[in-house]
DNA sequence: AGCGTTTTTTGATGTAGGTCAATGCACAGC
DNA sequence: GCTGTGCATTGACCTACATCAAAAAACGCT
Protein backbone atom coordinates (compact mmCIF):
# COMPACT_ATOMS: atom_id res chain seq x y z
CA UNK A 1 0.00 0.00 0.00
CA UNK A 2 2.52 2.59 0.99
CA UNK A 3 5.35 1.04 -1.85
CA UNK A 4 4.62 4.11 -4.29
CA UNK A 5 4.97 6.71 -1.13
CA UNK A 6 7.81 5.05 -0.14
CA UNK A 7 9.68 4.90 -3.49
CA UNK A 8 8.68 9.13 -4.06
CA UNK A 9 10.72 9.41 -0.15
CA UNK A 10 13.41 7.49 -1.33
CA UNK A 11 13.97 9.24 -4.10
CA UNK A 12 13.87 12.27 -2.56
CA UNK A 13 16.62 11.42 0.37
CA UNK A 14 17.64 8.09 1.16
CA UNK A 15 16.25 6.41 4.21
CA UNK A 16 16.24 3.08 5.13
CA UNK A 17 13.79 0.67 5.34
CA UNK A 18 13.15 0.90 9.13
CA UNK A 19 12.86 4.61 8.64
CA UNK A 20 10.23 4.11 5.81
CA UNK A 21 8.11 1.82 7.81
CA UNK A 22 8.57 4.35 10.49
CA UNK A 23 7.57 7.53 8.48
CA UNK A 24 4.71 5.94 6.58
CA UNK A 25 3.01 4.75 9.53
CA UNK A 26 1.87 8.40 10.10
CA UNK A 27 0.38 8.67 6.86
CA UNK A 28 -3.60 7.89 6.58
CA UNK A 29 -5.54 7.35 3.26
CA UNK A 30 -8.12 9.75 2.19
CA UNK A 31 -10.59 9.84 -1.10
CA UNK A 32 -11.52 12.96 -2.64
CA UNK A 33 -14.47 13.30 -5.20
CA UNK A 34 -13.23 15.61 -8.14
CA UNK A 35 -14.42 19.11 -8.05
CA UNK A 36 -13.87 19.09 -3.41
CA UNK A 37 -11.97 21.22 -1.73
CA UNK A 38 -9.57 20.02 0.10
CA UNK A 39 -8.69 23.61 2.17
CA UNK A 40 -10.67 26.94 1.94
CA UNK A 41 -9.07 30.04 1.71
CA UNK A 42 -8.79 31.22 5.55
CA UNK A 43 -8.40 27.89 7.04
CA UNK A 44 -5.32 26.67 8.25
CA UNK A 45 -3.50 23.90 6.24
CA UNK A 46 -2.73 21.38 8.40
CA UNK A 47 -1.98 18.37 6.37
CA UNK A 48 0.44 17.49 3.75
CA UNK A 49 -0.24 15.34 0.77
CA UNK A 50 1.30 12.34 -1.17
CA UNK A 51 -1.25 12.04 -4.23
CA UNK A 52 -1.43 8.50 -5.26
CA UNK A 53 -3.84 8.37 -7.86
CA UNK A 54 -5.22 11.67 -9.58
CA UNK A 55 -4.43 15.58 -9.72
CA UNK A 56 -5.11 18.21 -7.28
CA UNK A 57 -4.53 22.30 -7.46
CA UNK A 58 -3.57 24.86 -5.28
CA UNK A 59 -5.26 28.28 -6.40
CA UNK A 60 -6.52 31.28 -5.01
CA UNK A 61 -8.72 34.17 -6.49
CA UNK A 62 -7.94 37.52 -6.90
CA UNK A 63 -10.05 40.96 -6.49
CA UNK A 64 -11.70 40.68 -9.56
CA UNK A 65 -12.61 37.21 -8.70
CA UNK A 66 -10.60 35.48 -11.27
CA UNK A 67 -8.91 31.77 -10.41
CA UNK A 68 -4.79 31.86 -10.19
CA UNK A 69 -3.85 28.50 -10.14
CA UNK A 70 -0.66 28.69 -8.09
CA UNK A 71 0.95 24.64 -8.25
CA UNK A 72 -0.95 21.61 -9.90
CA UNK A 73 0.47 17.67 -8.36
CA UNK A 74 -0.53 14.49 -10.43
CA UNK A 75 0.23 11.66 -9.25
CA UNK A 76 2.67 10.29 -8.13
CA UNK A 77 3.87 13.91 -5.94
CA UNK A 78 3.56 15.11 -2.76
CA UNK A 79 2.65 19.15 -1.79
CA UNK A 80 0.43 21.11 0.27
CA UNK A 81 -0.02 24.96 0.82
CA UNK A 82 2.93 25.36 1.80
CA UNK A 83 2.77 28.80 2.89
CA UNK A 84 -0.09 28.20 5.18
CA UNK A 85 1.55 24.93 6.74
CA UNK A 86 4.27 26.66 7.24
CA UNK A 87 3.62 29.49 9.05
CA UNK A 88 0.14 27.84 10.52
CA UNK A 89 -1.54 30.97 9.23
CA UNK A 90 -4.25 30.93 7.71
CA UNK A 91 -4.27 30.17 4.05
CA UNK A 92 -4.63 32.50 0.90
CA UNK A 93 -5.38 30.14 -1.30
CA UNK A 94 -7.40 26.66 -2.18
CA UNK A 95 -6.66 22.89 -2.40
CA UNK A 96 -8.84 21.21 -5.07
CA UNK A 97 -9.23 17.94 -6.63
CA UNK A 98 -9.23 17.99 -10.33
CA UNK A 99 -10.26 14.10 -10.75
CA UNK A 100 -11.39 11.46 -8.04
CA UNK A 101 -8.22 11.65 -6.19
CA UNK A 102 -6.65 8.85 -3.51
CA UNK A 103 -4.62 10.67 -0.73
CA UNK A 104 -2.40 9.74 1.64
CA UNK A 105 -2.14 12.74 4.43
CA UNK A 106 0.08 13.44 7.27
CA UNK A 107 -0.66 15.31 9.77
CA UNK A 108 0.91 18.88 10.75
CA UNK A 109 1.91 17.72 14.13
CA UNK A 110 2.98 14.39 12.76
CA UNK A 111 4.96 16.00 10.23
CA UNK A 112 7.19 17.86 12.82
CA UNK A 113 7.03 14.90 15.14
CA UNK A 114 9.05 13.20 12.47
CA UNK A 115 11.70 16.08 12.62
CA UNK A 116 12.66 15.23 16.17
CA UNK A 117 12.08 11.08 16.07
CA UNK A 118 14.72 10.69 12.19
CA UNK A 119 17.68 13.54 11.68
CA UNK A 120 16.49 12.54 8.11
CA UNK A 121 13.39 13.71 8.27
CA UNK A 122 15.03 17.20 8.68
CA UNK A 123 16.95 16.75 5.33
CA UNK A 124 13.73 15.44 3.74
CA UNK A 125 11.47 18.53 4.57
CA UNK A 126 15.33 20.76 3.46
CA UNK A 127 14.71 19.12 0.23
CA UNK A 128 11.07 19.85 0.00
CA UNK A 129 11.68 23.38 0.39
CA UNK A 130 13.98 23.21 -1.77
CA UNK A 131 12.17 22.29 -4.42
CA UNK A 132 9.55 24.55 -4.11
CA UNK A 133 11.40 27.36 -3.97
CA UNK A 134 13.58 26.49 -7.28
CA UNK A 135 9.75 25.77 -9.01
CA UNK A 136 8.75 29.48 -7.75
CA UNK A 137 11.74 30.81 -8.98
CA UNK A 138 11.46 28.65 -12.26
CA UNK A 139 7.43 30.13 -12.74
CA UNK A 140 8.95 33.60 -12.02
CA UNK A 141 11.10 33.65 -14.52
CA UNK A 142 8.47 32.42 -16.76
CA UNK A 143 6.63 34.93 -16.08
CA UNK A 144 8.93 37.99 -16.43
CA UNK A 145 10.61 36.91 -19.20
CA UNK A 146 8.46 35.07 -21.70
CA UNK A 147 4.88 35.75 -23.58
CA UNK A 148 1.28 33.35 -23.51
CA UNK A 149 2.86 31.57 -26.10
CA UNK A 150 6.01 30.70 -24.77
CA UNK A 151 4.83 29.99 -21.65
CA UNK A 152 2.43 27.46 -23.41
CA UNK A 153 4.91 25.93 -25.46
CA UNK A 154 7.53 25.78 -22.67
CA UNK A 155 4.86 23.36 -20.79
CA UNK A 156 3.81 21.42 -23.90
CA UNK A 157 7.82 20.61 -24.19
CA UNK A 158 8.62 19.94 -20.55
CA UNK A 159 5.38 18.33 -19.35
CA UNK A 160 3.04 17.55 -22.53
CA UNK A 161 0.69 15.46 -19.98
CA UNK A 162 -0.25 18.02 -17.94
CA UNK A 163 -1.67 19.81 -21.04
CA UNK A 164 -3.97 16.50 -21.94
CA UNK A 165 -4.79 16.13 -18.55
CA UNK A 166 -6.21 19.59 -17.52
CA UNK A 167 -9.23 21.74 -18.64
CA UNK A 168 -8.20 24.61 -20.49
CA UNK A 169 -10.44 26.72 -17.95
CA UNK A 170 -7.30 25.12 -15.41
CA UNK A 171 -4.54 25.14 -18.02
CA UNK A 172 -4.90 28.76 -18.67
CA UNK A 173 -5.38 30.00 -15.19
CA UNK A 174 -2.14 27.92 -14.37
CA UNK A 175 -0.51 29.40 -17.05
CA UNK A 176 -1.82 32.98 -16.24
CA UNK A 177 -3.58 33.94 -19.39
CA UNK A 178 -6.85 34.18 -20.04
CA UNK A 179 -8.89 31.20 -21.61
CA UNK A 180 -10.27 32.78 -24.88
CA UNK A 181 -6.39 33.85 -25.08
CA UNK A 182 -5.35 29.82 -24.60
CA UNK A 183 -7.60 28.71 -27.10
CA UNK A 184 -6.52 30.86 -29.98
CA UNK A 185 -2.76 29.94 -28.23
CA UNK A 186 -3.76 26.16 -28.84
CA UNK A 187 -4.87 26.81 -32.53
CA UNK A 188 -1.62 28.47 -33.57
CA UNK B 1 32.40 42.68 15.17
CA UNK B 2 29.71 39.89 14.68
CA UNK B 3 26.96 41.34 17.20
CA UNK B 4 24.69 42.61 13.74
CA UNK B 5 24.92 39.16 12.65
CA UNK B 6 24.12 37.52 16.02
CA UNK B 7 21.29 39.17 16.61
CA UNK B 8 19.76 38.17 13.31
CA UNK B 9 20.66 35.04 13.39
CA UNK B 10 19.17 35.03 17.02
CA UNK B 11 15.77 36.62 15.63
CA UNK B 12 15.56 33.88 13.37
CA UNK B 13 16.43 30.86 15.60
CA UNK B 14 17.02 30.78 19.30
CA UNK B 15 20.40 29.67 19.12
CA UNK B 16 22.26 30.13 22.31
CA UNK B 17 25.62 31.96 22.73
CA UNK B 18 27.93 29.31 22.58
CA UNK B 19 26.47 28.31 19.35
CA UNK B 20 26.62 32.13 17.92
CA UNK B 21 29.58 32.17 18.76
CA UNK B 22 30.46 28.70 16.68
CA UNK B 23 28.54 29.70 14.02
CA UNK B 24 30.02 33.27 13.73
CA UNK B 25 33.83 31.66 13.67
CA UNK B 26 32.96 30.43 9.78
CA UNK B 27 32.17 34.02 8.74
CA UNK B 28 35.48 36.27 7.21
CA UNK B 29 34.43 39.75 6.32
CA UNK B 30 34.56 40.94 2.37
CA UNK B 31 33.87 44.26 0.87
CA UNK B 32 33.08 45.11 -2.13
CA UNK B 33 32.76 48.52 -4.16
CA UNK B 34 29.96 49.56 -6.16
CA UNK B 35 28.63 47.93 -9.24
CA UNK B 36 31.10 44.85 -8.46
CA UNK B 37 29.81 41.28 -8.99
CA UNK B 38 29.97 39.10 -6.16
CA UNK B 39 28.97 36.45 -8.30
CA UNK B 40 28.35 35.90 -12.28
CA UNK B 41 26.38 33.94 -14.47
CA UNK B 42 27.28 30.35 -15.17
CA UNK B 43 29.61 30.51 -11.97
CA UNK B 44 28.35 28.07 -9.18
CA UNK B 45 27.64 30.20 -5.84
CA UNK B 46 29.68 28.67 -3.33
CA UNK B 47 29.23 31.48 -0.73
CA UNK B 48 26.16 32.60 1.62
CA UNK B 49 26.36 36.63 2.85
CA UNK B 50 25.50 38.30 5.67
CA UNK B 51 25.01 42.71 4.44
CA UNK B 52 26.53 44.41 7.44
CA UNK B 53 26.49 47.70 5.70
CA UNK B 54 25.56 48.40 2.33
CA UNK B 55 23.33 46.70 -0.73
CA UNK B 56 23.11 43.45 -2.76
CA UNK B 57 20.92 42.39 -5.64
CA UNK B 58 20.18 39.44 -7.62
CA UNK B 59 19.34 39.48 -11.23
CA UNK B 60 19.01 37.91 -14.26
CA UNK B 61 19.40 39.02 -18.15
CA UNK B 62 17.08 37.91 -20.44
CA UNK B 63 17.26 36.61 -23.72
CA UNK B 64 15.89 40.49 -24.84
CA UNK B 65 19.15 41.25 -23.00
CA UNK B 66 16.85 43.34 -20.01
CA UNK B 67 18.15 42.87 -16.52
CA UNK B 68 15.13 41.70 -14.46
CA UNK B 69 15.77 41.68 -10.47
CA UNK B 70 15.20 38.80 -8.20
CA UNK B 71 15.48 40.00 -4.55
CA UNK B 72 17.38 43.28 -3.10
CA UNK B 73 19.41 42.59 0.44
CA UNK B 74 20.16 46.03 2.62
CA UNK B 75 21.96 45.86 5.48
CA UNK B 76 20.87 44.12 8.17
CA UNK B 77 19.87 41.02 5.95
CA UNK B 78 21.13 37.97 4.67
CA UNK B 79 20.93 35.57 1.71
CA UNK B 80 22.92 34.43 -1.88
CA UNK B 81 21.82 33.22 -5.65
CA UNK B 82 19.91 30.45 -3.48
CA UNK B 83 18.89 28.32 -6.19
CA UNK B 84 22.82 27.75 -7.57
CA UNK B 85 23.63 27.79 -3.29
CA UNK B 86 21.29 24.66 -3.02
CA UNK B 87 21.86 22.88 -6.53
CA UNK B 88 25.76 23.35 -6.79
CA UNK B 89 24.85 24.12 -10.31
CA UNK B 90 26.01 27.02 -12.47
CA UNK B 91 23.74 30.26 -11.47
CA UNK B 92 21.37 31.60 -13.70
CA UNK B 93 21.54 35.34 -11.71
CA UNK B 94 24.14 37.63 -11.19
CA UNK B 95 24.86 38.76 -7.62
CA UNK B 96 25.93 42.72 -7.80
CA UNK B 97 26.74 45.51 -5.59
CA UNK B 98 24.49 48.35 -5.40
CA UNK B 99 26.89 50.29 -2.85
CA UNK B 100 30.26 49.86 -1.49
CA UNK B 101 29.02 47.08 1.14
CA UNK B 102 30.72 45.35 3.54
CA UNK B 103 29.72 41.48 4.14
CA UNK B 104 30.09 38.77 6.56
CA UNK B 105 30.47 35.49 4.00
CA UNK B 106 30.20 32.23 4.91
CA UNK B 107 31.19 29.13 2.44
CA UNK B 108 28.90 26.34 1.35
CA UNK B 109 31.17 23.82 2.90
CA UNK B 110 31.03 25.33 6.24
CA UNK B 111 26.69 26.22 5.98
CA UNK B 112 26.35 22.46 5.47
CA UNK B 113 29.07 21.35 7.52
CA UNK B 114 26.95 23.32 10.39
CA UNK B 115 24.10 21.40 9.32
CA UNK B 116 26.00 18.62 11.22
CA UNK B 117 27.52 20.09 13.68
CA UNK B 118 25.06 22.22 15.08
CA UNK B 119 21.13 20.56 15.43
CA UNK B 120 19.49 24.15 15.35
CA UNK B 121 21.23 24.95 12.37
CA UNK B 122 19.25 22.99 9.98
CA UNK B 123 16.37 24.89 11.51
CA UNK B 124 18.03 28.06 10.66
CA UNK B 125 18.24 26.76 7.16
CA UNK B 126 14.74 26.02 7.21
CA UNK B 127 13.40 28.88 8.11
CA UNK B 128 15.72 30.65 5.69
CA UNK B 129 13.50 28.15 2.90
CA UNK B 130 10.48 29.22 4.11
CA UNK B 131 11.10 33.08 4.36
CA UNK B 132 12.32 32.74 0.59
CA UNK B 133 9.57 30.49 -0.48
CA UNK B 134 7.43 32.61 1.11
CA UNK B 135 8.92 35.95 -0.49
CA UNK B 136 9.18 34.49 -4.23
CA UNK B 137 5.09 33.70 -3.47
CA UNK B 138 4.52 37.09 -2.49
CA UNK B 139 6.38 37.97 -5.50
CA UNK B 140 4.25 35.58 -8.15
CA UNK B 141 1.09 36.79 -6.24
CA UNK B 142 1.76 40.76 -7.18
CA UNK B 143 3.06 39.88 -10.59
CA UNK B 144 -0.27 37.85 -11.32
CA UNK B 145 -2.84 40.01 -9.68
CA UNK B 146 -1.53 43.47 -9.73
CA UNK B 147 -1.06 46.00 -12.51
CA UNK B 148 2.51 48.32 -12.56
CA UNK B 149 1.03 50.70 -10.53
CA UNK B 150 -0.26 48.90 -8.05
CA UNK B 151 3.08 47.14 -7.19
CA UNK B 152 4.58 50.24 -7.28
CA UNK B 153 2.22 51.52 -4.36
CA UNK B 154 2.31 47.89 -2.66
CA UNK B 155 6.29 48.86 -2.17
CA UNK B 156 5.92 52.19 -1.66
CA UNK B 157 3.49 50.99 1.27
CA UNK B 158 5.53 48.43 2.55
CA UNK B 159 9.19 49.04 2.03
CA UNK B 160 9.62 52.92 1.19
CA UNK B 161 13.18 53.30 2.14
CA UNK B 162 14.05 50.68 -0.39
CA UNK B 163 11.83 53.22 -3.15
CA UNK B 164 14.79 55.96 -1.81
CA UNK B 165 17.33 53.98 -1.95
CA UNK B 166 17.56 52.14 -5.29
CA UNK B 167 18.14 53.72 -8.72
CA UNK B 168 14.90 54.13 -10.64
CA UNK B 169 16.84 51.68 -12.73
CA UNK B 170 17.37 49.03 -10.38
CA UNK B 171 13.83 49.79 -9.08
CA UNK B 172 11.86 49.01 -12.35
CA UNK B 173 13.98 45.66 -13.24
CA UNK B 174 12.60 44.61 -9.74
CA UNK B 175 8.75 45.59 -10.44
CA UNK B 176 9.28 44.19 -13.78
CA UNK B 177 8.25 47.62 -15.45
CA UNK B 178 10.32 49.68 -17.95
CA UNK B 179 12.27 52.28 -16.40
CA UNK B 180 9.92 54.74 -18.55
CA UNK B 181 7.23 53.56 -17.47
CA UNK B 182 8.38 53.87 -13.81
CA UNK B 183 8.90 57.20 -14.64
CA UNK B 184 5.68 58.10 -15.22
CA UNK B 185 3.84 55.92 -12.45
CA UNK B 186 6.00 58.22 -9.94
CA UNK B 187 4.74 61.01 -11.43
CA UNK B 188 0.75 60.55 -11.03
C1' DA C 1 -31.65 9.92 -24.64
C1' DG C 2 -32.45 14.64 -23.41
C1' DC C 3 -31.67 18.94 -21.03
C1' DG C 4 -29.22 22.31 -18.42
C1' DT C 5 -24.67 23.78 -17.14
C1' DT C 6 -20.14 24.53 -18.04
C1' DT C 7 -16.41 24.85 -21.24
C1' DT C 8 -14.49 26.09 -25.64
C1' DT C 9 -14.20 28.73 -29.65
C1' DT C 10 -14.47 32.84 -32.49
C1' DG C 11 -14.98 37.73 -33.37
C1' DA C 12 -14.78 42.74 -32.35
C1' DT C 13 -12.85 46.15 -29.47
C1' DG C 14 -10.08 48.24 -25.60
C1' DT C 15 -5.93 49.23 -22.94
C1' DA C 16 -1.74 48.77 -20.01
C1' DG C 17 2.50 48.95 -20.68
C1' DG C 18 6.27 48.18 -24.06
C1' DT C 19 9.18 50.22 -27.77
C1' DC C 20 11.57 53.78 -30.08
C1' DA C 21 13.46 58.26 -30.13
C1' DA C 22 14.82 62.72 -28.45
C1' DT C 23 16.10 65.73 -24.76
C1' DG C 24 17.60 66.96 -20.28
C1' DC C 25 20.19 65.87 -16.15
C1' DA C 26 23.76 64.19 -12.82
C1' DC C 27 27.79 62.63 -11.40
C1' DA C 28 32.47 60.29 -11.89
C1' DG C 29 36.98 60.91 -13.88
C1' DC C 30 40.57 63.93 -15.41
C1' DG D 1 35.76 73.28 -13.80
C1' DC D 2 34.87 70.56 -18.00
C1' DT D 3 33.45 66.39 -20.36
C1' DG D 4 31.60 62.01 -21.28
C1' DT D 5 28.68 58.27 -20.02
C1' DG D 6 24.92 56.54 -18.19
C1' DC D 7 20.27 57.73 -16.02
C1' DA D 8 15.69 60.03 -16.00
C1' DT D 9 11.99 62.16 -18.36
C1' DT D 10 8.67 63.00 -21.99
C1' DG D 11 6.19 62.17 -26.31
C1' DA D 12 4.33 59.36 -30.17
C1' DC D 13 3.22 55.02 -31.49
C1' DC D 14 2.51 49.84 -31.21
C1' DT D 15 1.27 45.29 -29.64
C1' DA D 16 0.10 41.41 -26.71
C1' DC D 17 -3.29 40.27 -24.23
C1' DA D 18 -7.68 41.35 -21.72
C1' DT D 19 -12.47 42.24 -22.10
C1' DC D 20 -17.04 41.71 -23.77
C1' DA D 21 -20.32 39.12 -26.34
C1' DA D 22 -22.39 35.34 -28.55
C1' DA D 23 -22.43 30.87 -30.66
C1' DA D 24 -20.96 26.01 -30.57
C1' DA D 25 -19.46 21.97 -28.29
C1' DA D 26 -18.88 18.90 -24.38
C1' DC D 27 -20.19 17.22 -20.05
C1' DG D 28 -22.92 15.44 -16.25
C1' DC D 29 -27.32 14.40 -14.29
C1' DT D 30 -31.95 12.34 -14.07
Amino acid sequence: MFNQLKGLLKYITDFDEQQLTEITKHFKPKSVKKNALLLSQGQVCTEFYFIEKGCIRTYFIDKEGNEKTRYVMCNPSIGTALTSFISKKPSFEFIEALEDTELLVISHADFYKLNNQITQWKVFYQRVLEMAYSFQNKKIEGLVTLTAKQRYDLLLKENPALIQRLSNKILASYLDVRQETLSRLKSK
